[in-house]
DNA sequence: ATGGAAAAGATTTTCGAAAATCGTTGACTC
DNA sequence: GAGTCAACGATTTTCGAAAATCTTTTCCAT
């Protein structure tokens, strides 16, 4: 079985990458188990090194591991939508009052630079090609960890990375939802500006409460 | 190579009390590095599931990964006990809070057992047998556990329990250092009765000021 | 001496198969 | 018919060795 690298240096990290993407596109949902034997066949390569991917995505929350019946995509469910997002607001609400506070030009600059990267996609829409709304899932999240990245705390950050990914999970399920009623560029907008004008109070709370926003329109999916 | 199961239902379970157990321990200091072969020796077991015990370790801060160079011991540092140090006075202490505005009876009940376990055992000295105090350890961190355990976040906590054992490395480091001084039994006597008087902005605070001070003994050993 | 390339050694990473475990099926008893 | 238990099939977990990678040593040319 001959192996290429594709993005990391090791196939156990090529794994991750695989497995991750393909919980975030749908191909598994949750509460799917996943067998070492599909598995290894999408990602081409032996179990070892997808024993290792799991055990990475599972330290993160995507998948859960119950011994001796192996792994499973870790399900979503109203209960823990709002405990994530809970959690966010206060560790990313935190982390962002920390930022406007100890944060220089340099910082500035990488948050303006990364929101201007994520309004260069006009909107996101359902019938966009998959490709573009990757791209602009990717320019998000980057925008996200733009704000939060001059807080100082190493272990803060990892905390609001993590949690970012797994309230993403949620929000990838509905990218047609959110239209109309909301104004969500506006909102990044105004975090940012708050931000940059050094109100930390004020961009924190507005951070907040876009994430109870987002989350409140989520709700929606759960209440079937 | 026959094997018997410890106390969990696989061998990379054990792999991980073992190897974990051994760093508490100081059998491995950081910065260590944690070759594949020493560790099988250490738990009698081929190399998956040490590596699957490692991957685990890696997630929660107790080791590091290098690719194609291994695992090794996480470095202890200022900089990393400051920042736990502030982490955990975020999180745990907003934890505290909503466990003393959700707590019911049951939790009360918990919360005073666990002290009372704790505080039988009378002083953490360094002459006390080795079992007796790692005895203490477990019903201090028990302790801990039960003042947020009715914060009805399930992340909040499991990020709780991670910075504590995070934070517990620094701690352990010196067993001897906090004589004299300090009330470190009174400190904790003070958040609990504020806890159970229904205290919830002062409960944090005598938590947060806990850690605070406990940070702050171990500083000294850093200066070196 | 110094620098760099090549070989040797040490270690991690991966493989493919064997062993252990779990859930299920079907036979047997009461 | 309900309940227990053994045997089977599916799957995870573990093994021991091979392959890949990194580090150190050695050797040669400058």
């Amino acid at each position: 079985m001959e192996q290429k690298r594709t993005g990391s240096r090791t196939l156990a990290g090529d794994a991750y990458e695989a497995i991750r993407q393909a919980i975030g596109a749908g191909d598994f949902k949750p509460g799917d188990r996943l067998r070492f034997a599909d598995l290894q066949t999408l990602c081409n390569m032996s179990v070892t090194p997808v024993r290792e991917a799991l055990a990475r995505l599972t330290a993160e929350g995507f998948t859960v591991l119950d011994d001796h019946r192996g792994y499973s995509v870790a399900p979503l469910s109203l209960e823990e939508l709002r405990d994530v997002t809970a959690t966010r607001q206060l560790c990313e609400g935190e982390a962002l009052r920390l930022s406007v506070l100890n944060g220089d030009a340099d910082w500035e600059a990488r948050l303006i630079a990364a929101h201007h990267l994520m309004v260069r996609i006009p909107q996101v829409r359902d019938d966009m090609p998959t490709a573009m709304r990757e791209d602009w899932e990717v320019r998000h999240a980057a925008f996200h960890a733009a704000l939060v990245s001059a807080c100082g705390s190493p272990i803060l950050l990892e905390i609001c990375e993590k949690l970012f990914s797994r309230a993403d999970r949620y929000r990838r399920l509905s990218v047609s939802l959110d239209d109309g009623a909301r104004d969500v560029a506006g909102e990044h907008r105004r975090v940012m500006e708050l931000a940059l004008a050094r109100d930390a109070e004020g961009a924190a709370s507005a951070l907040r409460e876009h994430y109870g926003l987002t989350a409140a329109a989520l709700e929606g999916f759960f209440a079937v």
